[in-house]
DNA sequence: GCGACAG
DNA sequence: ATCTTGTCGC
């Protein structure tokens, strides 16, 4: 019974390995549409809102059980099932999402798995350090680890490449301030999770 | 062995 | 993430 978990956690540190390998650094080109996508939870219920503003506003709303636990580094275990769920039929031209991209131990934290998973361009945007040392360089605050530049730190949120952006395009981003549809997501989330129960 | 540790 | 009131400040 522990002996699966530790195989298990083994398994999913080399299924990270080998998505981080998928990962394309390329600039984003005309983002007309962007997208932003977070998670709340009423106990073992997750509630799942994904927010999108191009020409329409565009919203998804999922409901459901969410059974793995909460464990450092593998987030995406917990919350990339039900996140996909709420993008389905939505489009756009860049994802935010409310979590690390390859600031991460093995350089694929949520963000990227996802961007990988849908092979679109994605951006993890999170409220603390996972990983790495904040070093400034020329009036901006990366976030290092090992030497690498992985993200920046502006305000007092992180930002770092999913997939398929560059660390240029994540800087771009990072100076509007918290992304409005990143904010929305989060309100809408927390919004239906109170009438989970009743 | 001792901390750190996205949401 | 969530449990939780008021309070200090722009």
């Amino acid at each position: 019974m522990k002996i699966e978990q530790d195989y298990l956690v083994k398994f999913l540190y080399l299924v990270q390995n080998l998505i981080s390998k998928e990962v394309k650094f390329e600039k984003v080109e005309k983002v007309n549409e962007m997208c932003g996508v977070d998670v709340a939870y009423q106990g073992e219920i997750g509630v799942a809102a994904a927010v999108c503003n191009g020409r329409e506003r565009r919203e998804n709303v999922v409901i459901g059980k969410v059974s793995f636990p909460y464990v450092p580094g593998l987030l995406f275990m917990r919350e990339a099932p039900i996140m996909i769920k709420a993008l389905e039929n939505l489009d756009y031209d860049l994802l935010l999402v409310d979590g690390h991209g390859i600031a991460h131990p093995r350089r694929s934290g949520i963000a990227t798995v996802i961007g990988v998973l849908l092979n679109k361009p994605t951006i993890g945007v999170a409220k603390s350090r996972l990983i790495g040392e904040e070093v400034v360089e020329g009036g901006i605050t990366y976030i290092v680890d090992k030497g690498e530049k992985l993200g920046v730190k502006v305000g007092k949120y992180y930002y770092s490449p999913g997939n398929l952006v560059t660390l240029q395009d994540v800087l771009n981003l990072s100076e509007g301030g918290y992304p409005s549809v990143l904010r929305e997501a989060d309100k809408l989330s927390k919004k239906y999770k109170k009438g989970v129960n009743q």
